[in-house]
DNA sequence: TGCCATGTTGCAGCATGTGCAACGCGGGTT
DNA sequence: AACCCGCGTTGCACATGCTGCAACATGGCA
């Protein structure tokens, strides 16, 4: 493991949360100010970062150019958009596309309820193991050892007073949402938004994606998300075709 | 300049156009496996990459979860999004946004013309500082010197007929750009494509982004472009507003 | 004009990154 | 089924290149 690349990403991170100064960042990282600046030197030269006329550091459009190319290089999503944006206008619901990674499960896309405006927000973050809808559909289709595995690797914080609490329980949540082909999230991340999500399928018929509706109460009850279940499935089934899936059921 | 983060740079750049396994980067890179397999423990450990069941690397959430936050950062961005959303309705033409940041000029956001799927493509990519229309209005608002010496460091490569292909050329236009209070590009970087851009103020009065519209010629031609600047205009005074400028002309 | 805050440079010491060689492991082949 | 080969991982010794110090620029402010 190398200290220096570590530090380096410390810093992104640091830039993250707004921009600093070279002291700052120094201060933060707890070493000599001059390490900083070459490895700030380092950033600067491919991009990632850049500095303002009055020597702030911001992150730099290396990283845009390359988060962009990383995006482009997951297939599914582009794949999925023209279908997750059809889904996104008919039901006019946030809609989101997420990808199991190594052992988490990332958002890779969003199409916000709201007005054109695009919601970078929530593209990169991780979802809850187990309270997500997204989650359950992904870790529904792992192979059981490593579906153990990560179970038993998951922190079971309760969001709400509904969130799934034991492995025992997850476990059997994802038996149930394998079989049944879809999964819900009532109300268990966060008290009160409701979730349904559905599994896109690959030509081998592993699920390579997860499609979700999150709705708050507020502007839907429980039951009328549900409600929006076919129309979800039938974006997944869509979706699942263009990557290649036979269209059996 | 540190040689390690450099390295793990090259790293992300190398898994910006694909996956990569262990043996292959160390090849480009010229360095033994071993070192880049440290590299990527790091990159990995703060989710810049990941591996998937097969060995292969790839870029991972993290960065698009920094990205994210990148994007974020820029107020302008957000401050821009809804009107730059209207433009784009209501020309149904590409719409740019661009900043000016460390000697370059780059797109920070874009609203395609098409289908509702969202391009990434060219956000945080460098535009070409003679040619680009969003570039004229960027460079004619910095101070006299800098500007000198940013042109002087131009690399004058024609990319068309058109294209300003001597510093004095383009000062002269940045001149006449500063003084008229928009810019365009006609067929100066692709001979197919016209620009027009405008600048967008913040309340000291200073240009903080440009903002464009691009068209094919096959979709209108060179005139009805120009037609379009109204419109152009207003869209950036309503952002330049909502960035505190005062509503003078 | 002089002071203070902040970024930059030269240098010596040694921590840390590096490459080598040996090992483990899984997939494909005969 | 046994073997081999390719590829990722580990332990270790060496020296590269990273680190921190101290002295030096620079620019803003009183």
């Amino acid at each position: 493991m190398s200290q220096t690349v570590t530090r380096a990403l410390r810093i992104l991170a640091q830039l993250g949360e707004g921009e600093r100064s070279l002291d700052q960042l120094a201060e933060v990282l707890g070493v000599h100010k001059t390490t900083v600046l070459r490895l700030l030197q380092s950033l600067e030269e491919e991009r990632f970062v850049y500095r303002d006329a009055a020597y702030r550091y911001h992150l730099g459009a290396g990283l845009f150019a390359l988060s962009g190319l990383a995006l482009e290089q997951r297939g599914i999503r582009r794949i999925a958009a023209p279908h997750l944006a059809e889904l996104n206008a008919a039901t006019g619901q946030t809609v989101h596309l997420a990808a199991y990674e190594g052992g988490e499960v990332v958002y890779i896309d969003k199409f916000d309820s709201r007005h054109p405006v695009r919601m970078y927000s929530r593209i990169g973050l991780r979802a809850a193991l187990h309270s997500a809808a997204v989650s359950k559909v992904l870790l529904a289709d792992l192979p059981l050892p490593e579906r153990r595995r990560v179970v038993a690797g998951i922190d079971f914080t309760p969001h709400t007073e509904r969130t799934l609490t034991t492995p025992e329980a997850l476990l059997a949540e994802l038996e149930k949402v394998g079989a049944q082909g879809w999964a819900q999230d009532h109300a268990e991340h966060e008290s009160f938004i409701n979730c349904v999500a559905a599994p896109v399928r690959d030509a081998s018929g592993r699920v390579v994606a997860a499609a979700s509706i999150s709705v708050p109460d507020v502007v839907l009850p429980y039951e009328q998300v549900l409600d929006l279940l076919p129309q979800l499935l039938a974006t997944a089934r869509a979706v699942s075709a263009d990557c290649g899936r036979p269209d059996h059921r």
